[in-house]
DNA sequence: AATTCACTTTAGAATCATTCTAACCCAATT
DNA sequence: AATTGGGTTAGAATGATTCTAAAGTGAATT
């Protein structure tokens, strides 16, 4: 039995095979864990999630899933490209489900992460790169405190 | 016998008068250990060090400094303001002694943070911060990666 | 449907940066 | 010189992440 049948195999499950495509396309194979922690990560939208937070989540979608499995597969999407890592945070890693350029608010006493779309930052100019060097990626990260009550 | 007596008390030890007082204006108490590490740190332009770094400086040196203290003291001057927490690798965090606005290229194959001055960046146009919150820093990465050779 | 094999998953140990603890030490003041 | 309250320390503790070695499984083949 193949895997494809065996799970979430009604006829039209557009996000079950948009998800297997996208891992099968990235040369990874469509393993439970890995088809299991794309839904997650995958099915709603753009996210930020730490390794823990989406154990955690996983274990309450009633998944049974080892924390080292989390680890590897957010490592293995990241290799592939289908998740951006975001350190605004020496504690912990966020992945970020949204591969686009874009940038970030970062509220760091809410341990929270806001998208912000390429075109809402104008980078007018940026200095050369030193020589041997190309670049890879330019991150805007915005720092928000909250505001102080009135 | 004050500290100031002891330590590097020549008539006229500009630098160790400088630290000195930068440590006092900053209400921090002029130890031995924070008067080496300031030495190490402040005394040579601007630096980016990680605390295990500093720890093998100051251990060359000749300082007998636990691992705590370089940790400690590295967070009482953050804390201060007198040095600059720069995220960017998730093994391990960055001092910059550099704490005007700047900005920085990040070369992750060497872990290596290179400063740029404010105003080689020109940040346009930034979006609005959500209700509530206002911008404590915009910090710009530039992340690069080694040319391939030709 | 059974076999096979490389790739996956797993629990638990290991690692590494950082923080904590509780005892000892010292800078500033009296 | 004695007092005191912060500073320093070694070593333990913590927490995120990685590693290890063994058991499991997907996909192709028979």
């Amino acid at each position: 039995m193949r895997l494809s049948e065996k799970t979430k195999a009604r006829p039209t499950d557009k996000l079950a095979d948009e998800l297997a495509d996208k891992l099968s396309t990235a040369g990874l194979r469509l393993t439970q864990a890995r088809l299991a922690l794309a839904h997650l990560l995958f099915g709603q939208g753009d996210r930020h999630v730490t390794a823990d937070a989406l154990r955690e989540e996983a274990l309450a979608a009633g998944l049974k899933i080892s924390q080292a499995t989390v680890y590897n597969t957010l490592n293995q999407f990241h290799a592939a490209g289908l998740l951006r890592q975001v350190q605004v945070d020496q504690a912990r890693s966020y992945f970020d489900t949204n591969i686009d350029a874009h940038h970030h608010f970062y509220v760091e006493e809410e341990a929270r992460l806001i998208d912000i779309a390429a075109q809402e930052v104008d980078v007018a100019r940026l200095p050369d790169s030193p020589k041997g060097y190309d670049v890879d990626r330019v991150e805007v990260i915005i720092r928000l405190d909250k505001s102080p009550k009135a």
